[in-house]
RNA sequence: CGGGGUGUGGCGCAGUUGGCUAGCGCACCUGCUUUGGGAGCAGGGGGUCGUGGGUUCGAGUCCCACCACCCCGACCA
């Protein structure tokens, strides 16, 4: 490939809507075009490394048993309905009607496609298990996007579905998956990659894993602890707190807060502090009032609060839906509320820590010396519903918990059979019985993916394309070509060579300066470099330079082909996998 | 959905007390000179000034509406 017919023109400068490190060297070197808000075509370049990632995806995926099909990116509503997420699914999903007013959807995920196409072509228990995956656009109107192709609306994805008989299989089976995802994350040159616990969110299910690539300009909160390696996303983190009370236990008093709603300024107005303060923060969940109650050095976390009231639907009350259920916004406490009306919801933090102020459920007022135990009926439920916070004890073994940021590039869920059974999946079993099948899916962003491994490796001047997935292995570079003609005819039968060898060559021989061209190559990120100028054509030489590294050095021309097969075979290993 | 911001050539921007053929840098084309970290000179091509309406002798510039995109928040496998 000649540089000057590559599609995707390099820019001088920074766009200016560049997100992060990654997305403006992805803008920078012409790999991608932003078509509208969240919606990227891929140039030549990315598509390249892109591809190669979804030929790595590809080949672990078959190496454990899975199948490549490929299902429709649009489907009729009435599959979404059987499952019941055409209506639970809110308006991340695009729906839409056809010609004849048939009511369609944009698949966002693919688990009432394939149950539908399993159910008609499985009947029996020999045919399990099994895994079918497919590499496909996928949709979802997500109400914001950013940072380039790390969060879009459109994007391709790998997703796996699997089948089984019993739970241990699908618990051994999500376990070679577990196992494919790892080496894939490190064939791609993803180094950072941990697994952890996560949130099963729309999907259902019990079990799931998301892998994360730390880095800073992930969305997502990893909990970590350094010391027994659990590690979690914030979303389902727990700790060790613990409440130990030594206070002895105070009376209820009310007490005149003039207009002191806050958690800070009702207990610097009180000269407390707010661990003995009671936090009641209000939301409507499936259309009922709902109340969660922490303690005030705490934050409620919403996707604990979802799973504690079985409900995806949940939103910020507003002021005025407070009086029905007997309470006052700014000075809401958990005694003497209509709970006919209204759910409440406690924390351990509440349930355990001594003698704290609580709103009182009037204008003004609050109550101080709640507490839990004594002024709650007998057996009240408490939750967990609280986000970790840094320096936590650890959930297993009791060391600070460590906070950092994550870039989700994959996950996996073990489903249970609630797509099975909401759609009537039903096989015959060895005994003649029916039984419905358990399932699993798997899910990979590919452009994601792609995008995170410019995020892991870069400098400023460009990417570090690991050689797995690199657009171009090599690339050359022919200086010169005016004052010495025979450079660039050198450089076109080094090229010649090296693509006939199987190598993705690209080859630079225009007559700009040395700056210009390496400026463009560092962008390109190709790991190998090759450059040719006037002064290594009469020893028959050629210098060969590494993307990652300094030190350069000088080959014979007619061993650089044995020498790069060398080097693309040093560099693969250090992946895991020779690169075929 | 709430708050804020920006729309002028491929990219980055100036021009906005209304006034001539709408400019600059980079990129692009032609020629010459250059060539080891974004070269120089000369010439050249390219713009419905986001869209629609209005005010005016005259609108990139003023008014109204709309649209797109970006940021913060809400939201989210």
């Amino acid at each position: 490939m000649y540089i000057e017919h590559l599609v995707g023109k390099r820019l001088p400068d920074d766009p200016k809507d560049a997100q992060t490190p990654g997305h403006r060297l992805l803008l920078r070197g012409g790999y991608i075009r932003q078509v509208g808000q969240g919606i990227y075509s891929l140039l030549p370049l990315a598509q390249r490394a892109c591809s190669r990632v979804e030929e790595i995806i590809r080949q672990e995926m078959n190496a454990i048993g899975g199948q490549e099909i490929l299902m429709p990116v649009v489907s009729p509503a009435e599959l979404w309905r059987e499952s019941g997420r055409y209506e639970t699914v809110g308006s991340e999903m695009l729906r839409f009607t056809d010609r004849n007013e048939h009511p369609c959807v944009l698949n966002m995920t693919h688990e009432e496609v394939v149950v539908d196409l399993a159910r008609s072509n499985v009947d029996s228990y020999r045919q399990f298990p099994f895994m079918v995956y497919q590499i496909q656009t996928k949709f979802r109107d997500e109400p914001r996007s950013r940072g380039g192709l790390i969060r879009v609306r459109e994007f391709t994805m790998k997703d796996g579905y699997s089948f089984h008989r019993t739970q241990e299989d699908l618990a051994a089976y999500y376990k070679e998956c577990h196992a494919a995802y790892v080496r894939i994350f490190r064939r791609v040159g993803l180094r950072q990659v941990v697994d952890i616990e996560s949130d099963t969110g729309m999907m259902g299910g019990s079990v799931a894993h998301e892998f994360m690539l730390v880095s800073d300009v992930g969305e997502d909160t990893l909990v970590l602890c350094d010391a027994c390696g659990y590690r979690a996303n914030r979303e389902v983190a727990r700790s060790a707190r613990s409440y130990a009370a030594t206070e002895a236990l105070q009376p209820l008093g009310n007490v005149v807060t003039p207009a002191k709603k806050t958690i800070e300024e009702v207990t610097t107005f009180l000269g407390t502090d707010p661990t003995h303060a009671c936090k009641a923060v209000a939301f409507v969940g499936d259309g009922r009032p709902v109340i969660a109650f922490v303690r005030g050095d705490f934050e409620v976390n919403q996707a604990k609060l979802r799973k504690a009231l079985r409900t995806g639907d949940i939103r910020p009350m507003t002021e005025e839906e407070f009086a029905p259920f007997g309470s006052v916004a700014g000075f809401v406490g958990p005694i003497g509320l209509d709970t006919s009306k209204v759910t409440l919801l406690f924390d351990e933090s509440v349930a355990r820590s001594p003698n704290l102020v609580i709103g009182a459920n009037a204008v003004d007022l609050h109550t101080t010396g709640f507490n839990f135990e004594r002024d709650m009926p007998a057996g009240t439920p408490v939750h967990d519903l609280t986000d970790v916070n840094e320096g936590d004890p650890c959930v297993e073994c009791g060391k600070p918990l460590r906070l950092t940021r994550g870039i989700e590039v994959g996950n996996i869920f073990q489903l249970g059979t609630k797509y099975t059974a909401a759609m009537s999946f039903e096989y015959s079993e060895e005994d003649g019985s029916l039984r419905t099948p358990i399932m699993g899916c798997y899910g990979i962003g590919v452009g994601r993916t792609m995008a995170s491994v410019v995020e892991e490796n870069h400098d400023k001047f460009g990417p570090f394309w690991p050689i797995s997935i690199a657009p171009f292995q090599v690339q050359i570079c022919c200086l010169g070509t005016a004052k010495d003609e025979t450079v660039a005819p050198t450089g076109q039968k080094l090229h010649d060579e090296l693509t006939a060898a199987g190598f993705d060559v690209l080859l630079d021989r225009r007559s700009v300066g040395a700056g210009f061209m390496f400026a463009d190559a560092d962008l390109i990120g190709a790991p190998i470099r090759i450059i040719l100028s006037p002064r290594h054509m009469p020893r028959g030489m050629a210098e060969l330079k590494f993307r990652l590294a300094e030190p350069r050095e000088d080959l014979p021309r007619e061993a650089a082909l044995d020498t790069l097969v060398e080097t693309v075979r040093t560099l693969a290993a250090e992946l895991g996998k020779p690169y075929a």
